[in-house]
DNA sequence: GCTAAATTCACCCCTTTGGGTGGTTATGGG
DNA sequence: CCCATAACCACCCAAAGGGGTGAATTTAGC
């Protein structure tokens, strides 16, 4: 069941749209009123998209939110949208969004939109690598950042000499944290690792 | 760009498909009006997705050719139809077709069809290994049988022991064909020939 | 200040992997 | 029959990997 999040400051709106996603089989993991709390959200819930209202309140609105999926999350959005200026449209395509829901919309408007939304990104990024938090949701392991940067270098193929150079950091410090790596995955070896993440992004 | 086989015994209307393929962005590899030349073209073309008509004629029609394409094929297929009494419509609903194009359509129908069932395939399969003939088409690399096992058994994570134990084989025959596996794919380690099968796989 | 966790690194030892060399047998097509 | 290809297997040796032990330093929370 894909993990919705509701970014929209107008609560009836939200409540509508909480609503449809329900009865089109998703699961509503959170819904924001304003930017800051979005940002929380998208770092704790795990989401599989979320829907974003481009004038949130806030110190963030939906374009600065959009960009910090971009940056530093692993999944689309979609903006929701009842007006936009020029300046703001131009705004808008500067981040690519997967999709807009323009207001007043239907139930069916927003189940098309997320199906798009979630094969174009689908399309786009088959083989991305499941952020931290995904890990700890989905396996309830939690890595540090040594352990979950050398679980991405040994996703892309590179050998421990390999990871060592393009990090900086000694041999003996990449067997270190793939040992614990590992004893966390309950692997013994880099191909069984490798399979688990794998099997983590087919969800 | 997604490659189509169109499977239609009457010519306007497999004509038409093509015309709309084409002008929605898509490659049409190749079209055929009896099933068993069909089956030779799957298994030669490499398409991404089929559209069959389910009355086709020759011995073997649309149904039976689902079926082939469910036990042998990684690919989805949408259902050409035009009426269907009850009996037939069980059994297609036995092979679980991606969706159905109901004659006359639109070249919106086709667009929407053929994306709908996209998406549904790559959420059920992604992770799907890719066939020989995948890899040759996409790699130009002819991997003899055992090879191609050997690749499988490697993306599963198994050592060069489990793999001798699971085929019934030598240890160093393993070795001998992951070495010229290796040396087809230009890698020079198994983490590398993984991340090989994954980047296949995203096409 | 103390403690726990994270990070850094070393070293030991054994197993596994991968590049190389070589040989035999079976099969299919010309 | 001949040849090319595929499959089967052995052995050598060096490099890489993985499980273990230990120590020092840094950071954050109590």
């Amino acid at each position: 069941m894909k993990r919705v999040i509701i970014v929209e400051d107008e609560a009836i709106i939200a409540t509508e749209i909480e609503y449809y996603c329900i009865d089109l089989g998703y699961k509503v993991v959170g819904k924001f009123m304003n930017g800051d709390a979005a940002l929380d959200g998208f770092a704790t819930l795990d989401p599989d998209i979320a829907l974003l209202d481009i004038n949130i309140k806030g110190s963030k609105d939906g374009i600065d939110l959009a960009r910090v999926i971009r940056e530093k999350y692993n999944f689309p959005f979609v903006f929701l949208t009842s007006y936009a200026d020029v300046a703001t449209l131009e705004k808008v395509k500067e981040v690519l969004p997967y999709g807009y829901i323009v207001k007043p919309f239907t139930e069916n408007d927003i189940r098309s939109n997320i199906e798009i939304a979630l094969f174009k990104f689908g399309q786009e990024s088959m083989g991305g690598f499941p952020s931290q938090a995904s890990i700890f949701n989905k396996l309830n392991i939690q890595l540090t950042d040594r352990e979950y940067q050398l679980f991405q270098g040994l996703y892309e193929g590179l050998s421990n000499k390999a990871m060592a150079d393009t990090y900086f950091i000694s041999i003996n410090t990449v067997k270190t944290y793939l040992k614990s790596l590992f004893t966390k995955l309950d692997v013994s070896s880099r191909g069984e690792a490798m399979k688990k993440a794998i099997d983590l992004m087919k969800g």
